[in-house]
DNA sequence: TGAAGGTTTGACCAAATGGTCAGGATCACG
DNA sequence: CGTGATCCTGACCATTTGGTCAAACCTTCA
């Protein structure tokens, strides 16, 4: 049979070029998908921005969600382990404090997974549902409880820590989708946002989480 | 001449109907772009939820881009009068908590209009980057200096007042743009998540402000 | 070297898309 | 009522889109 596709795309057995261009492919669908959504994204642009032709492109993906698929479920593990990596056993302060400039040292390199992820969520999670359900809700219950144990020591201020935890994702992650707006309100000639994002952050929970 | 366009759109003088399918376009595509973005939106989805066929929609107006700049056009305005309401006079934190419980009603009661602004800053700014720069970014400076007023009079905590700025737009912006996101992880049981939300921000700013 | 299997492509297709147009239906109003 | 302006539609068009296919082209390795 003539056109057949890579055997399994799951399957660690991959030629060198077909990790290369699945890499390439995942790459500029990354750039497409995260400035377009889904729906404004073609695959003709992928294909060019990974320099193949469209063919080339589908003979590695079957279809333009499998590529969106692919790009989304890598991403919320990545995007979960600082919250997971809350010790509650630490000190409380530092360890929030740990989470929120991770968070935003992700915004800062990953801006376009940022996008992504913002763009599925904002359009309804069509893709993400049943992953936010089986994946995040049961995370953001243990971790909410973590914190909710500190405040019942009184080691920290107490906030529900629900909306705590949606404060910090909020914050973070807005220097990563609103950027253009962020720069153009301080003028292109400010330069990295981050850094003073970073000190002002650390300032607001500091004061906000002090018993 | 045949199939002639309305006369003039911007003119006050329209028919009832004229009015009437305008607005219909307008709240469709409001629901259409918002969810779709600009790209994945089109104008035969828009037509019928407008209850218009695709030529008698495009009698009214010129293009597919023409809808969407009349609504993004509409939209900053109303967006920023909240900001442009801060008193200098008044007394600090409560201009402040104004503002944000202003912002948080807002992302409740206009949550189409949030997310679509939210779109277009995600993939770049493509139609509204002139008037942030002319529009939002004077507005801005303007009243951070107001706050950075009330920051060296000592009656509020010093912070950055372009992030305090960027702070409050976040958090109350994520409870319409993230709002899938936020119900899936308070589970659907936990009913309107915006109450709580306002207790929330109120603690949080007025703790944060707190000189 | 040569065959087997992996990779790439040009040509192609059906469906969807933004937009046009001539003419018919309807409305407002003298 | 009638007539001119407004409103609406079916048919149509060029382009774009996601996706297929047969055949040609490379790699690899015995």
């Amino acid at each position: 049979m003539n056109s057949a596709r890579p055997k399994d795309k799951t399957s660690p057995h991959r030629t060198r070029i077909q990790r290369k261009n699945r890499e390439a492919i995942l790459d500029a669908a990354l750039d497409v998908f995260s400035t377009d959504g889904f729906r404004g994204a073609t695959v003709d642009r992928i294909a060019q921005a990974a320099g193949l032709s469209k063919p080339n492109l589908l003979y590695y993906f079957p279809s333009k969600e499998a590529i969106h698929l692919a790009l989304l479920s890598g991403l919320l593990d990545r995007w979960l382990a600082p919250l997971q990596a809350l010790d509650p056993t630490g000190d409380p302060v530092e360890e929030i404090l740990r989470y929120v400039r991770r968070k935003l040292e992700i915004s800062r390199e990953m801006p376009r997974e940022s996008r992504l992820f913002a763009n599925e969520i904002l359009q309804g999670a069509r893709h993400l549902q049943p992953t936010l359900e089986t994946v995040l809700k049961p995370l953001v219950d243990e971790q909410a409880a973590v914190i909710e144990g500190w405040m019942r020591e009184g080691r920290i201020a107490t906030l529900n820590p629900y909306h705590l935890i949606f404060s910090i994702w909020s914050l973070t992650q807005h220097y990563a989708d609103f950027d253009v707006q962020i720069r153009t309100v301080l003028g292109e000639a400010e330069g990295d946002p981050f850094p003073e994002a970073q000190r002002y952050l650390v300032t607001l929970f500091t004061r906000m989480l002090k018993p």
